[in-house]
DNA sequence: GCTATTTAGGTACTTAAATTCCTAAATAAG
DNA sequence: CTTATTTAGGAATTTAAGTACCTAAATAGC
């Protein structure tokens, strides 16, 4: 079984709490409750949020009655970013595997899979936070 | 850096692989010339080969001027059945991220998501081995 | 037939990514 | 100020993919 939209689940953790906490704004959710939320491992989400802190997309706050609650406004958050943050920068480059050399002159995938990649990038990009909270 | 459409390099090297094969028809291929002019792993190669000709969409000779061919019409042959041989099968289903569960009652992402993982799924069926060589 | 070549297939090794575990630091509440 | 709670962060583990290695089986050419 494979997945053809390539989102490790540590994306998909990140994009699913960020989501739960706008819905909740303006409380503070702590990793217990959100892994609880959302059926996962807490010990995954945490590490998740810790980065997702480090890149100052949501702030923390230690101690009984700590959490994590958004930084900035749902509607300026996009899906990329969260996505980015977690996986690792997008590059749309001629080649739509991410490699460097090819043996065809010209990449022989160009036409289909640049497309694909090009609107996976603009659908993230245009997805926001504040859509689904 | 991020790859957004989910291909292994087992896959990549198989597409590209076929690509080689259908446009040297009707010539055999060995392993060997074929990793040279890949520019890849010949023990990868092999392995990845080894389960195309498993499926039956190439069959193989042994021996001095052995090495594969295809098996059946290079037009006959599609990116999704080539991908799906090695990276498994792809089953379309409520959730684009392949879940069973999801604390959202409906899924978050489905109207984006889904129509991209459609779109990949249609372009992959439509990507014929013949366009290439 | 003998030999060299090439695929088949099992096993083992390596590497990178994903995930978990454990301890330290912060902080709220009593 | 003490305790319980919660995030931070490093270390360790697990898992999956990729790669290498080795022996067996097939076969073409001499």
């Amino acid at each position: 079984m494979s997945n053809l939209i390539n989102i490790s689940e540590a994306a998909s953790l990140a994009l699913h709490g960020l989501v739960f906490i706008a819905k909740n704004q303006p409380s503070r959710i702590n990793v217990k409750v959100l892994a609880e939320e959302l059926n996962a491992s807490q010990t995954h989400l945490a590490k998740v949020f810790q980065k997702l802190g480090k890149a100052n997309l949501v702030r923390s706050l230690r101690g009984p009655a700590g959490g994590f609650e958004l930084n900035k406004p749902a509607e300026d958050i996009t899906f990329l970013e969260i996505y980015e943050i977690i996986d690792g920068e997008i590059i749309l480059g001629d080649c739509p595997l991410g490699k460097n050399h090819c043996v065809f002159k010209s990449c022989i995938f160009d036409n289909e899979l640049n497309r694909i990649s090009q609107d996976i990038y603009e659908t993230f990009s245009k997805m926001k936070l504040s859509e689904f909270s």
